[in-house]
DNA sequence: TTTTAATTGTGTAAATATAACACAATTTTG
DNA sequence: CAAAATTGTGTTATATTTACACAATTAAAA
């Protein structure tokens, strides 16, 4: 048997919703489009299956291309697969988000996908379903967040439990209980203390945790929550 | 713009897990193949992406052929995209999981694809990487179930506490407290007891009780805990 | 007809987890 | 050295979860 019969072959893209967090906010990497179509519009990172590639090769390809890191978290989210979704061709679109330390990319490769951080809150407008796959992509993160302790993938190395918390109410957009967020943090025992403390600090100087990794692949599929308060 | 310059183009197909429950077993409904490529083996129903039609309404039409059911819950689960995952020729799949009431299906529908329920845990060889896909669908279950009430899509549209509770010692293989099971169930006030009894059993005879689906699609996406027990 | 075995429905107390809240310690700035 | 901001930790009330027991129903067996 050389081929199908079956003779709908058609383009797969891969889209990516790129989060950060600067402290304050959760981020979007979005690319002010300098190419067709749609040149000038903003729309996420993307690209096309090529003939020999995985799938998942061609996800960390897409990512090494925008950021310059290798080893991103990424999830997928959905394919998207309505037929006029793309008004240039049909194309079916394989959705996924990624998580990646703000700090930690190449400015270089962003800058020449013309790549730019954009507050979540503040979005402009996507082109094609590239909105849609933002509000998917934020669902999932919130469900997924509250169940792993996926939230170290945007944080630093080294980073406070002030920090995280604060990363936390960005995810879930609101506020958190300082003293019962911290206890609940602590007793997973994910977090190691390095000894050292924040010196950006213009206050008191918080204790800089960094994740207990051996821990951290090992709970990872444990399945609790890992939020608490009102977030259900 | 007419086309994208982009050359690679390639098969789209859906692979589908199909869940049932026959009161003591999860079941798949699986399908001894007739036809090339792999004949005689047993793989997952599937399809291809035709060639304009939206991806859910060929989901939608790989169900109806099979079953004979329209409106079934489904979910997504990943596309698999291996290089090599299907020897005759690259083709991505996207698989997704469905769940339906095993007494509803329509059996010449399922005689026309030549499928069978088959139990989950006598499960034979899958061709290609069909094996992967139905433990990562027992994966999503196990993990959905928890959260949400979905497990009523598995049972007749009248069905007993008792029921319910085999049910979900079935997804998750280990045994439930029936008390416990019981309050937390009536608790989320999704029953309403329909005032009649089953008429089945041989001895105590249990409380039919039907979904109250506006409720159900209102609390669908609450996000809590659905069980409780040693689940966690 | 009565007893037995299986199953169903409901209750209760102990243990655990969560929510709500308060105070002391650290650090820079004025 | 006082003030303001922030961090670390403790305590209590409430809610949830767990573990376990007893009474009621039904068909079949005695």
């Amino acid at each position: 048997m050389n081929k199908y019969a079956h003779s709908t072959r058609i383009l797969v893209a891969l889209d990516c919703i790129v989060f950060g967090f600067d402290g304050e906010a959760l981020k979007l990497l979005l690319i002010k489009r300098n190419f067709e179509p749609e040149q000038g519009k903003w729309s996420l990172m993307g690209g096309f299956l090529e003939e020999e590639e995985d799938l998942e090769v061609a996800t960390n390809r897409i990512l090494y291309d925008l950021t310059g890191l290798k080893d991103i978290y990424f999830e997928e989210i959905k394919a998207f697969g309505k037929v006029n979704r793309d008004p240039v061709e049909r194309t079916i679109s394989i959705c996924f988000f990624a998580l990646i330390n703000i700090d930690a990319h190449n400015q270089d490769s962003a800058k020449a996908q013309n790549a730019y951080w954009i507050d979540l809150k503040n979005r402009p407008d996507l082109i094609f379903d590239h909105n849609q796959m933002v509000d998917l992509a934020l669902e999932k993160l919130r469900y997924k967040a509250a169940l792993h302790p996926i939230g170290f993938e945007l944080l630093p190395e080294k980073f406070t439990i002030p920090q995280l918390q604060k990363l936390y109410e960005a995810i879930y957009d609101s506020p958190l209980d300082r003293r019962n967020f911290s206890r609940k943090i602590l007793s997973t025992n994910l977090l190691i203390d390095t000894g050292e403390k924040n010196q950006n600090s213009t206050t008191k100087k918080a204790i800089l945790y960094q994740l207990n990794k051996e821990k951290y692949q090992s709970q990872f599929n444990a399945f609790h929550y890992f939020i608490s308060d009102s977030m259900r």
